[in-house]
DNA sequence: TACAAAATTGAATTCATTACAATTAATAAT
DNA sequence: ATTATTAATTGTAATGAATTCAATTTTGTA
């Protein structure tokens, strides 16, 4: 429990990103939740432990961690943004069934071909759709 | 010019959409500019030729363009919906500095690991972001 | 404790997209 | 060719995620 919380501390302070109570709260909900929340589910998450939450801090929030690179975004859906606390290289695969997101690993180093070579790729994304294993099994 | 105008209404027949001015327009307009353009983009090339053009229109007629699988979107933007009128495997690298959005090949057979085996995929997308080589060159 | 800088808050705003009902156009039948 | 049926187009209003901004509060530091 402590030591959690002085390792969430410590990324923040390693990052140069001021503690606040909404930071540290933020964070914990994301090391607590690997399922690529968006930012209302962020807030709504937090406001029954934080009142006074405001939704902008949220936007804030995840733009600071995002800067410093300590969440990375998920665009698998066109109308709203979710966030991965997990910034290691994977790929995610939406079923447009459940709705769940799931994660899956890639080998990106065999993916390319020569036509990138004089470009500089700051970051890669690889999102799939379809149905899921269960989605699948449940229809049957 | 007048063989490409029919195979643009053969191509809409054999999904079997109907007909319509505006969405013979829409379509030339994306065989014409293969630059993934956004429903904004599409409207305000094509309102000085079909003035009474509605906006609701380009959204309706994209949306029966994906329906039928004679486009794509690309939703390398987190704010904005473009579509791609090459529908074939390829992945897309945005430049955050020129907005330019390329192509390139890749091969996604080698790409995934066996974790999705029992799933059902629909679509697969592959998202880059970074400098282009033009910026990188004009940089230097 | 006191100060300066930065973060939080909530209300207002932006903007892409959607909903909807009236009008117009395309296709099929006469 | 005219009419009837059906679908598409249009403009306006509504939606909702994300942003802007100024006032307030909190944080880090001395
Ligand atoms: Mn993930
Ligand atoms: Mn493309
Ligand atoms: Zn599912
Ligand atoms: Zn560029």
């Amino acid at each position: 429990m402590l030591a959690e919380d002085n390792s969430i501390q410590d990324m923040l302070r390693e990052k140069n990103i001021r503690l606040s109570h909404q930071r540290l709260m933020v964070l914990e909900y994301m090391s607590a939740n690997h399922n690529h929340p968006t930012a209302d589910q962020i807030f709504n998450g937090l406001k029954g432990t934080v009142p006074s939450l405001s939704k902008t801090t949220i936007y804030n929030t995840m733009d600071a961690f995002l800067e410093a690179g300590i969440i990375r975004p998920v665009n698998i859906e066109d109308n709203e943004v979710r966030y991965d606390i997990v910034t290691g290289e994977h790929g995610h695969f939406k079923c447009d069934s459940c709705g769940r997101i799931y994660d899956f690993d890639l080998d990106l180093d065999h993916l390319t071909s020569g036509q990138l070579a004089a470009f500089k790729i700051d970051s890669r994304d690889v999102y799939f759709r379809g149905t899921c294993k269960e989605c699948l099994k449940s229809k049957s």
